[in-house]
DNA sequence: GGCTATTTCGACGGATTTCGACGGTCTGAT
DNA sequence: ATCAGACCGTCGAAATCCGTCGAAATAGCC
């Protein structure tokens, strides 16, 4: 029921089943009902249930989720971004751009953050001169080139 | 086949037909086999060969995914990090850590690229000052806290 | 070219899952 | 006490999942 990028922050507490159906979830979206069911105590139903109201009230979302490196693009980075005027035309502006999956407006020597995924160093150069220098406003970026990714977890709140 | 972590970058060039599949499932990753094989032209047992051996080679995985603020994690950030000696084992200690969701180490200003999770400020002042700068070779930090996220993508790979 | 091995696909059938509907229990408010 | 709403289990029909099969296409290999 919320527009995109605009979350109205609710204190949704999840018990301590709802949280292992998100578990069940997590290690593996399409695990039947049935299954989760056993795993967490509570029949299918019940699981469905609770599972679509996860789902529409935003909590959680069952997707796909692919790995850049397997698919042919070997340049990832982040961009630090500082910005004169408005920081939200900016963002935008960036995210608008295609080899852009990642954008927050931030607090501290950055205003914008922005994550690339590029193919190689050559479309990241080009990115970064005529695409993201070009935007109004951009008054100076900052390269944060990935070396190697550590850890990359979706599983937020469960803990 | 890959251990964890750690992935032998194959070129893996996917069909269009496997790329619309991504695009279903990244729509909703619980659509029915059925359902995704007549939207891309190709029968339920085709798409679910399909499916499996995209799981299975690790280009694609479906996963639940919640949302922080929706489930009282309030304050979110970015942590740069300075290093002295090994940045692997700094990227390591900083991994094990629960309000770590994502490490990356980087070429550039900072040696490391943390993301974290938190309920509230107070909690990211107890995670900076006792659980991160208590890492040995941390050399120094800069936080960079989330004011507002604008774009979150998991479809890398199929535009 | 000619041959074989592998991959990819559609079809089929039985087991399983999904889905809506119904009724029961519990809790809180009136 | 009574009602409304939340939450759950059971049930049956429809749809889906899953293994398997043979055919067609594809890729090597001599």
């Amino acid at each position: 029921m919320n527009s995109l990028g605009k979350s109205i922050a609710k204190p949704v507490q999840l018990d301590a089943v709802s949280k292992a159906i998100i578990e069940q979830l997590q290690t593996d979206g399409r695990r039947s009902y049935a299954e989760i069911g056993k795993a967490v105590g509570l029949s299918e139903a019940a699981v469905r249930q609770r599972v679509q109201k996860l789902t529409e009230s935003g909590v959680m979302q069952v997707v796909a989720v692919t790995d850049p490196m397997q698919l042919g693009f070997y340049r990832q980075a982040m961009i630090g971004v500082r910005v004169s005027g408005d920081t939200t035309l900016v963002a935008e502006a960036l995210g608008a751009l295609d080899a852009v999956d990642y954008v927050v407006l931030t607090a501290g020597s950055f205003d914008i953050l922005a994550e690339v995924v590029c193919e190689n160093d050559d479309d990241l150069i080009d990115l970064l001169n005529k695409q993201i220098r070009a935007i109004e406003g951009v008054q100076s970026t900052e390269t944060f080139v990935y070396l190697k990714l550590f850890k990359q977890l979706y599983n937020w709140g469960t803990r």
